[in-house]
DNA sequence: TTATATTTTATACACTTTTGAAAAATATGA
DNA sequence: TCATATTTTTCAAAAGTGTATAAAATATAA
């Protein structure tokens, strides 16, 4: 059974008060005691319990991340970002996944959270947002007083993206969405008809593709093109993992990439870099950085403002 | 601010005591009671303090996971393992980086942990592990009556691998290593020699490297031998990334693979299949999976037996 | 003695579960 | 039908936790 103050205040002759005191760094105790107390502190690895202290204080320096989407590789630079970011300002970090988040976001053991879970939902969100509990929402946007969005600027990169990719002449684009309810897709989709309409091209409703962001649906999609012989000349693709299933596909058939057809993704993952891909970056590592940062604020009592939007670029590489 | 018992009480007309006994389920509670408090707790989606209830109960079922090493996609699909065995099984899971596991370890809010960090050490650990906290390590070896442990079986399938080199012919081999002092390192490393010896073949010890599991220092090794003139015809490295470090070096002075020389790897991950590297699959979610049952089973109260030991195998790829 | 430095005692903190008893509802027997 | 026994349902009060802090007490120095 783990210690107490109680158990280290005997071991050390003096009273509960006065180890909590040294503890937290009063200045009401003796150089002697403090020493002593410090000593047999560390002897016994002791630290104050965390629950009696959040009983006591009622709060605590602990940051909620909400996250259960471990499948995809892509966010580990994210928690990265967050992880670095919050060892950094002197605060703790837990990951919930979305069983135990419920618990610990109701108790006040946390003091603000991040949420990337797109299986939570934006009223639940809103029900459990305060002031005593303020959040950072990634990839999507709420608004809310304690609420601070941050998301990727899909818009403008993605109309640059295909703006480069007609003025190199294609003229026949294909497009696979991801999971069509999420605020990248679309925008991402948004820009990409945008701009192709800037262009005068017309496109064909028919190649447009729902994907889910798994490389699979890239696959399928792209063996649908082949056998339905309406391969395009460049294919978009709202991110890496579908882009290289569709690539498979197509070099499974003999249609060479970037010969035969040019492909995009979008994230530039691990894989993206192996694979000459041509892709957009995305800043992934500060995302988590800078939502710690815009947490912080929230708990400094700052009001939050508008969303943070994050500038990606573009990354020509072998593929187009 | 959070609704309590008693305000849920309040609002249906009860005491708390009777809103504690629907909630959990207690058979002294009217019919007609019981469908309105349970109405009433749906409706403010109320569920019962994590706190207060460990206060009351001084225990919990949430398990913790203490990983910190964000930087390897590797991990994640142990994650996976852990996320969804506990969900099956009714626990809560909270992924503990460094800071936060210390604070949540001591607390009785967590009934037992599955520990992945090579920074935190045997000391440490043996320290907190007890009946009212069991332990599951990765990657190590820990004697406690209360900790488990679930590692790689690394050494026969590297010496597999080895044999079968030598089985092809090749003659000259280079090793490089990952962290000198974690487990699985050893073990890969001595049954490279090992085999090595059996079969005959002399190993200049200078053919030995020492990496860190990253690609850089692969490709940094490769370099030295590049340019010290000493190629060997098969590198044996204690991981993926080395490997795949490794090769890029030999690409980029033109040096062929697997012609010129052959490389393998160990871990199978994400990069390993996309570029046709021979190496060793891990089985990750599996590994994941299984310390969960063996922390429940240690909850349960069964001793801590042998360490687990996981099963490998070889996958044959382009770069042999 | 007075002022200052150090230490301790006693209490508050929040939320739930549980106990044992009371109240209400139902059953039993005359 | 009424009185009593039994069961069901409900509640008030207590218990459980480890820490921090204000106020009181003691020791030390001037």
């Amino acid at each position: 059974m783990a210690l107490g103050i109680k158990d280290i205040a005997l071991m050390a002759g003096v009273s509960p008060s006065t180890v909590s005191n040294v503890l937290n760094g009063r200045k009401n105790a003796g150089e002697k005691t403090r020493e002593r107390v410090l000593e047999i502190c560390a002897q016994n690895n002791y630290t104050p319990d965390i629950i009696g202290k959040n009983l006591k204080l009622g709060t605590s320096n602990t940051i909620a991340f909400n996250f259960s989407d471990f499948d995809r590789a892509f966010y580990l630079e994210v928690i990265k970002g967050i992880s670095d970011s919050l060892s950094e300002s002197g605060y703790d970090l837990i990951i919930c996944t979305n069983t135990s988040s419920v618990n610990f976001m109701r108790s006040n053991l946390v003091r603000g959270a991040i949420c990337l879970d797109s299986k939570m939902t934006d009223e639940y969100m809103l029900s459990i947002a305060s002031p005593k509990l303020p959040l950072v929402v990634l990839d999507r946007v709420i608004k809310h007083p304690n609420v601070k969005s941050v998301v990727l600027d899909n818009y403008p990169v993605m109309c640059q993206l295909v703006q480069q990719l007609c003025d190199k002449g294609f003229k026949k684009f294909g497009f696979i969405g991801g999971i069509a309810s999420t605020l990248d897709n679309s925008e991402r989709f948004s820009a990409f008809a945008d701009t192709l309409e800037k262009n005068s091209l017309s496109f064909d409703k028919r190649m447009y593709f729902n994907g889910d962001y798994r490389e699979k649906s890239g696959y399928q999609t792209a063996r649908i093109l082949i056998l339905g012989n309406s391969v395009p000349e460049v294919l978009v693709c709202a991110n890496d993992s579908m882009a290289i299933g569709a690539i498979k596909a197509f070099r499974e058939s003999g249609i060479e990439v970037p010969k035969d057809v040019a492909v995009t993704g979008f994230d530039d993952g691990e894989l993206a870099a192996a694979l000459e891909l041509t892709t957009v970056t995305v800043p992934r590592y500060e995302a988590g950085y800078l939502a710690v940062k815009e947490l912080l604020e929230l708990i400094q009592g700052a009001p939050a403002a508008q969303p943070v939007k994050l500038r990606a670029e573009i990354v020509w590489r072998g593929t187009v």
